[in-house]
DNA sequence: GTTGAGCGTT
């Protein structure tokens, strides 16, 4: 068979275009995407039904009795079915914590109940063969990731923190955390974690230890820790201050200072939520102000008036 | 008392 051109057009009003076939007389998925980005396959009208064209891997095969005079015209994929391209991918996770004792075996077994892994490894010292206490995961089925980080996880008697890896960044932890600041030793992880839950799937509480007056919160979606940052909340009736985590080595006196005039001008927005869950708990004389009835950012709690 | 523990021999 020769080459000839079929005659395409990307919606059954669209202009054509002439588009070449192969030896074969098939039609390349190339050569059509190179016109009408984004199509998946090719239609035509016959005797007033449309009718769809054969597809193997990477070209569109003719009619059975060949192009003809038809008129073809592009099918796409609907945009709101998941492909592999869109589908969130897994990655590799860390696995923190795991007990010297803990082989591969116990730590597939264990994560096995969230979903197929594709991966497991414990990282030994070479020379001793001992456990470094950490390891790696990766899930076939990103829902299964989902399920296995914002969680802890109890294996062989000791809790594991599971976690992006730092190296692999794209997804790194940098735009997903927020940094906490006034936080006072009566909120705990928990606390943190169920507040800030409410915001988006928590991947990550740190409180140190011993107290300091700070947290870290990483979220799934970098979207939700950034549109925190700037805020202050009253978790417990304690109001706390949302910002954006700097990296953990370059510290050197942070040069906020311009950000910070800049932003003074501006009402700080402060949320509680949810509305009434401290006032449940021991908290401070400021109690009285009932402004935690209010919807979120209609009236904002001033510790110090 | 407002910036974190640990991150991959191939």
């Amino acid at each position: 068979m020769s080459i000839e051109y079929v005659v395409v057009s990307e919606g059954e009003q669209d202009e054509p275009i002439e588009l070449p076939t192969e030896e074969d007389g098939s039609l390349l998925l190339s050569t059509i995407s190179a016109q009408f980005v984004g199509a998946s396959g090719l239609k035509y009208r016959a005797g007033g039904r449309l009718r769809g064209l054969r597809l193997t891997e990477d070209r569109v095969l003719p009619p059975a009795e060949g192009w003809g005079a038809h008129r073809y015209f592009c099918a796409f994929p609907r945009v709101d079915i998941p492909t592999a391209t869109t589908r969130p991918r897994c990655s590799d996770l860390i696995v923190l914590g795991l007990p010297w004792k803990t082989g591969e075996e116990t730590v597939r077994e264990y994560f096995s109940t969230f979903g197929d892994l594709l991966m497991v490894q414990v990282k030994r010292d070479t020379k001793t063969g001992l456990s470094k206490g950490f390891g790696f995961i990766k899930f076939a089925e990103y829902d299964a990731q989902l399920r296995a980080l914002g969680r802890r996880h109890m294996i062989d008697g000791r809790w594991c923190d599971v976690r992006i890896p730092n190296s692999k960044d794209g997804s790194s932890a940098a735009h997903r955390k927020v940094f906490v600041g006034r936080c006072t030793e009566s909120l705990t992880a928990d606390d943190l974690r169920e507040y800030f839950g409410a915001f988006g799937q928590v991947t990550d509480v740190f409180v140190p230890k011993p107290f300091r007056a700070f947290s870290f919160v990483t979220f799934l979606d970098p979207e939700v820790a950034q549109s925190l940052c700037g805020q202050d909340h009253v978790i417990k009736g304690v109001s706390v201050n949302i910002s954006t985590a700097s990296p953990k080595r370059e510290h050197s006196g942070r040069s906020q200072l311009l950000g910070w005039s800049l932003l003074e001008g501006a009402a700080p927005r402060v949320y509680s939520w949810p509305p009434d869950a401290w006032q449940h708990s021991a908290h401070s004389a400021h109690s009285a102000h009932s402004h935690s009835t209010a919807p979120p950012d209609a009236k904002p709690y001033l510790k110090y008036e």
